[in-house]
DNA sequence: TTGAAAGCGCTAACAA
DNA sequence: TTGTTAGCGCTTTCAA
């Protein structure tokens, strides 16, 4: 393969009886070239089939057109959502996005490479939920760059983030204003040496409930390795039948939190009425899932304009300084929350 | 940007004192390199921080070590997942995965760019559904191509597919077997000029109605424009509410048939009392919704591995014959039909 | 074991 | 409006 030399500019050149510039000319449509040989030359292009080497194109001008978005992973719902979003953001600007997947492999030499392999890209934006501090801080990237992500990364990154801990602190507040007395917090952590999405969260339903006069109740953090739908199906399903007693849960994740619905129902749990579940990401589908989920909104479409903002000043400009966003989070009210009832409604 | 020169292989050849050709050797583990000068190159390499150009490697290789997957939507749950198991599956090979989606546009000038992105991959995965048979005919990439999808293709194409029409029959005759006798099947089609999922699976559908002395009834065929959950709940819930009698539903795609049964629950009907729903794919979420989605299974793992294999043998030897690969599909059961009843139990 | 020269296919800069 | 020259950063080839 690659052997069967392919045509090229210069064919195209030789064939249409011009220099290879004015084929350049005509692909890239610049304005200085007559009109009859600019005809001339796409016939030709067209009858030899030609294709241009966008490699070489990308050595010679340093751009490539391409925007890469890299996530943890390609089946959560999470990231394929922003995929799509980021995708349809991009194409008005006639940028194209490239998805890649950074898996959990840390290994040194694979680092080395993913490094090189972000210099191939007009800009990254990188959920970086595999790295650590210390890759980031590490890494020097020649590339326009944004961190999409909870976790804490060295300041000179611009960055994009949820507002984890007040979205986690709505959705238990809301909980609580539902009756909620008994409130697990599935994917939770309690504590960790740097925050990550999962400590964070829990400090908002940990603030949640101290506003409202509980104690935290560590047997209440039910820990989720992969964050999969499956595992905290089986987490929520082992615990409630070992007899832990709750009226709610907070999933950290809407795949976390759906997966709570269908292991409350494995132990023949009702939700709402035995356990109300709030989630956080407001998927697509946790609108059509039994009951609808209730869920935390965390802007995403204001997030993926923010990024892109970040992104195209640092295309354009060199050295901007480091900007921190931090989004909106909204509730969103569906049937796995019952009805706020008079009694037990605060304000917010 | 790119303005700032990068450090590359002179200067790390430079500052080791030695020539480019050594670091490069070093760089790609060639053995002609004495111990002590492959330590030095290393050291100068960490200390300068140096990143291979891997495009400069590609425009003099050839070869670029990734393979691209082409997808219409990254925001469908049946790309997702499929992108997930052909990264886990190249990544002992040492290859890596890059997804870009095709879209639904066709644009002259964006599909010969399209093309010519193609080229910049050691190999490529295209699922097609937004390519139609002339634009295929049209191309003649020079890159190894596998397609995977459901519509008529030209022949010279290496070409992986479900077994469309035998997986509908066998979701249908399941429904009958459960009782079912007024089956809708949304995101149908009765007829095309060229066959594709959606013509494939309602035949199967109608054979399998006629197997048992029914006619099919085109009332019961709904279309789905778009194959996205929320049009296939208004959908169902539409023709329903307008009066259209039903006791089963096969949904083209998991996604519809998840769409169906929201929209079921949206006018009253319970599934699987009222209404039976079967799916088609899959999915991972399908197991996890309530009630759980029987389906159809395609066959996932081995089309993924018949895939690569062909892509493989194109990238090793350049013409090999085309191959046409239909793969084997199965019946999961779950609670959205009923268990089979002695009486209407068939067999297969 | 190491190094010098040539060139992958294109475009920027400049010349005609 | 069109053409010539140089070179992007790397690897292949061949010579030392």
């Amino acid at each position: 393969m690659a052997k069967r030399r392919t045509t090229q500019m210069s064919d195209v050149a030789r064939a249409a009886g011009v220099s290879l510039m004015t084929v350049s000319n005509v692909l890239n449509g610049r304005p200085n070239v007559g009109a009859d040989t600019r005809l001339r030359v796409l016939e030709v292009v067209d009858e030899l089939g030609y294709e241009i080497n966008l490699t070489a194109r990308r050595l010679r001008t340093g751009r490539t057109g391409a925007v890469s978005l890299i996530v943890p992973r390609f089946d959560h719902q999470y990231y394929s959502e922003l995929a799509s979003r980021v995708s349809d953001a991009l194409a008005p600007e006639g940028l194209h996005l490239v998805v890649e997947q950074s898996g959990a492999v840390r290994e040194r030499e694979l680092s080395a490479l993913s490094l090189a392999r972000l210099q191939q890209y007009d800009g990254v934006l990188l959920s970086a939920v595999g790295l650590g501090y210390d890759d980031l801080e590490r890494m020097h990237p020649d590339v326009p760059i944004v961190l999409l992500g909870e976790q804490d990364v060295p300041d000179r990154y611009h960055r994009i983030q949820m507002n984890n801990t007040a979205g986690a602190r709505l959705a238990t507040d809301h909980l609580l204003a539902c009756g909620a007395r008994r409130i697990a917090v599935l994917g939770g952590r309690l504590e960790s040496d740097r925050p990550d999405v999962a400590t964070q969260r829990t400090e908002g339903w940990a603030a949640a409930l101290r506003a409202a006069d509980q104690e935290p109740d560590p047997a209440l953090v039910i820990p989720v390795e992969t964050f999969s739908l499956p595992e905290a199906r089986a987490a929520i399903a082992a615990r409630v039948s070992d007899g832990l007693d709750i009226d709610g849960v907070l999933g950290l994740t809407d795949e976390i939190a759906i997966g709570a619905m269908a292991g409350l129902r494995d132990v023949g749990r009702s939700v709402p009425d035995d356990v109300q579940v709030v989630g956080f990401d407001n998927l697509r589908i946790s609108e059509h899932v039994a009951p609808g989920l209730t869920t935390i909104d965390p802007g995403h479409d204001a997030m993926v304009a923010e990024a892109l903002r970040l992104l195209r000043q640092q295309m354009e400009e060199a050295a901007t300084p480091p900007e921190h966003v931090v989004g909106t989070v909204a509730l969103i009210e569906r049937g796995s929350t019952l009805v706020r009832t008079a009694r037990s409604s605060r304000s917010r």
